[in-house]
DNA sequence: CTACTATTTCGGTGTTTGGCGAAATACCAA
DNA sequence: TTGGTATTTCGCCAAACACCGAAATAGTAG
């Protein structure tokens, strides 16, 4: 989860998604789209396939990211962790 | 926005707002929960405060925070923007 | 005013992060 | 194998970040 956030901390990553939320997209394609050298970009597509945002698949010597949906709903719920207005889901046993 | 994300990318941080859902404590009470300095607490309540996440009153010389859950919604929108899988909420002119 | 308590601001340090270009890897085609 | 394209990994650097303790601020009580 703090890998997650940390992901979405950054400005560049969050466009990232965005741009795939369109469709999937080569390494190069979204290259394309960033004013950064394909190293930067290569270092944010780490952060977000260890978060588990993204997924890769290889063809070639092309690689395609396509963004992971499922993760969405973890997210969600762990805002509601903080913010959920309802009574605590369960009593956490202290902290 | 940025600012709620890099706000939230702080394992910490996301603690304290945990900590301040249950209900709304003082910055010396806060600081009692965690190991660190209230100087680093401190700094913690200013990222916080900026992204609008907590907000403060003061009474005499102690300092309630309390939660601001309506920013809640506009996080979860913005996943949306990102994560939604529907189709794209509006043609974006282009990226 | 002095003393005390609650909290923040300041200056410093070590670590992490985002950026780059160059070199390395991997695949395909001739 | 040589060459070309797609992408990543590797140093490197500067800026940002999390942390600390000490000093400053602010309020209350004597």
């Amino acid at each position: 989860m703090n890998e997650i956030f940390k992901a979405l901390a950054d400005p560049t990553r969050r466009e990232i998604l965005r741009v795939l939320r369109e469709r999937e997209r080569s390494a190069g394609e979204i290259s394309e789209l960033f004013p950064l050298a394909k190293s930067t970009l290569s270092g944010h597509f780490n952060v977000l396939k260890a978060a588990d945002l993204i997924e890769q698949d290889k063809r070639g010597t092309t690689i395609t990211y396509r963004l992971n949906t499922s993760i969405f709903e973890e997210v969600v719920t762990h805002l509601f962790d903080f913010f959920g207005t309802q009574k605590p889901i369960a009593q956490r046993k202290e902290s």
